[in-house]
DNA sequence: TGTCATT
């Protein structure tokens, strides 16, 4: 809850304990207990702050103070105010001295009674920042597809009371190979992660068992996010600055960063050696032009006139010699000499806010696996041993929007299986990498590119 | 032939 989260940084805040906070007319008296005139109240090491909501506006902490202090010393009462206006928000935090106190006040008051003016009940309960569950649920992964609730249960329990254990289902009701384990304290669900996580493998699993504190609200919320800006098409920082034609000036980039390792004769990383290749295959597949990245989109107010002018410079041989004065370097000045400008006058501003809202690293939002639609999924096979999931992208990109790039790598090694995903947002750029990819020679393997089996088929080949 | 999944 926002209003709780700031309403923490705003108690921790302000003025400490209630002696010096507030002082009314009857501090010197609390509670029917007597004390001397200024002394710095305490608060046990077990207090619980207490969130109250569904307070008049009108009321302030003095206002406040007598409701509460029937229950017993209150060590600090803060109403929460917005952080610019001030303004009154309707609840505040109130901490007892002791913490008996809090759990009197909770079960006389909470829901029990309504303030003037509410028409909803006054609301008292331990604050969210009292670790109201998130710091005692684990998140349990690796599980055994076939492992049941009670299964789970008889593992955790030596560690702690289990006050909820729930196993994630899918709509089918098949395990997902995950659960949710609630103790009754952080302690105990600290315990099960030292002694569990990582202890064992389950039948099926295809690694060693995770246990580790669930996500909270907030970092919940921070992956849907990420979520949602993939599948709004925010794949990388190339797209957004390059536009629609992020594909053809990175590719040619890479062949003229791979033309200048290929005349030094040094092929140390593996995209100048696919370039390399790839420039020979152009020559021989299609003379002048790249492949045609069709479906990727064309950004209002461009014409698609300056794709011809994209392949002429290339030439027959695949390439263009660099101008002189870029001195080699695959720089943006380079590609601009060459005839291609990734923001024609006629398309000033269109992604201009995106740019301003990451004036100095566009996000880096992690590629998380995602197929795309039907027809648009191909399998790649006979990669080169050193390809990673960034060399996979590259070399598909020239096709169209790469939505997923994956390399299959062993675990226990971290050596690449040779084999890979990639994923278009439509299905005429997957057709247009496999017509030109399947078959394309590297070394001594020539890329076996088709595409993705779905899941259901059983097509015995 | 999408490996690890977050109510």
């Amino acid at each position: 809850m926002a209003a709780a989260g700031s309403g923490v940084a705003a108690a921790e805040a302000g003025a400490g304990p209630a002696g010096a906070a507030f002082s009314t007319a009857n501090s010197g008296r609390v509670n029917g207990l007597s004390h001397p005139p200024g002394a710095i109240a305490m608060k046990d090491h077990d207090a619980i702050k207490l969130f109250v909501g569904q307070i008049p506006r009108n009321l302030e902490e003095s206002d406040l103070k007598p409701l509460f202090e029937e229950f017993g010393r209150i060590y600090e009462l803060t109403v929460l105010k917005d952080r610019f206006t001030g303004m009154h928000k309707g609840c505040a935090f109130l901490t007892y001295c002791a913490r008996d106190s809090a759990l009197k006040a909770q079960s006389a008051l909470h829901e029990q009674k309504t303030l003037p003016g509410m028409n909803r009940p006054i609301q008292v309960k331990p604050a969210d920042s009292e670790g109201r569950g998130e710091d005692r649920k684990l998140f349990v992964g690796m599980l055994g597809k076939q492992q049941s609730e009670d299964d789970v249960r008889r593992l955790f329990e030596p560690f702690g009371q289990i006050e909820e254990c729930t196993i994630l289902r899918g709509p089918d009701g098949a395990s997902k190979g995950c659960a949710f384990v609630k103790y009754s304290s952080h302690a105990e669900a600290q315990a099960a992660i030292s002694s569990l996580h990582g202890s064992q493998t389950m039948p099926g699993a295809s690694s060693s068992l995770v246990v580790k504190f669930a996500d909270t609200d907030k970092e919940r919320t921070l992956r849907r996010m990420h979520q949602m800006a993939g599948q709004l098409g925010i794949f990388n920082p190339m797209t957004i600055q390059f536009g629609a034609y992020g594909a053809y000036t990175q590719a040619i980039m890479q062949q003229q960063a791979a033309l200048m390792a290929a005349a030094q004769g040094t092929c140390l990383n593996p995209m100048a050696a696919i370039a390399a290749a790839q420039m020979q295959q152009m020559a021989a597949f299609n003379p002048p032009s790249l492949p045609r990245p069709a479906g990727t989109s064309t950004p209002p107010g461009i014409s698609t006139a300056p794709v011809p002018s994209i392949a002429t410079p290339i030439g027959v041989n695949g390439f263009s010699p660099l101008p002189p004065q870029t001195n080699g370097q695959p720089t943006s000045e380079t590609i601009y000499t060459n005839g291609i400008h990734p923001y024609p006058a006629a398309y000033p501003t269109a992604y201009a806010p995106i740019s301003q809202a990451f004036p100095q690293q566009a996000p880096i939002i992690p590629q998380q696996q995602r197929e795309g639609p039907e027809g648009c999924n191909l399998f790649i096979y006979h990669l080169p041993q050193e390809f990673g999931d960034a060399e996979l992208t590259q070399m598909f990109l020239p096709f169209g929007n790469v939505i997923s790039a994956k390399v299959f790598v062993d675990r226990a090694t971290n050596q690449s299986k040779c084999f890979g995903f990639v994923s278009f947002d439509n299905p005429t750029s997957a057709q247009a990498a496999i017509q030109a990819m399947n078959g394309f020679q590297i070394g001594m393997k020539r890329l076996k590119v088709q595409l993705k089996r779905p899941k259901d088929a059983n097509r015995p080949y």
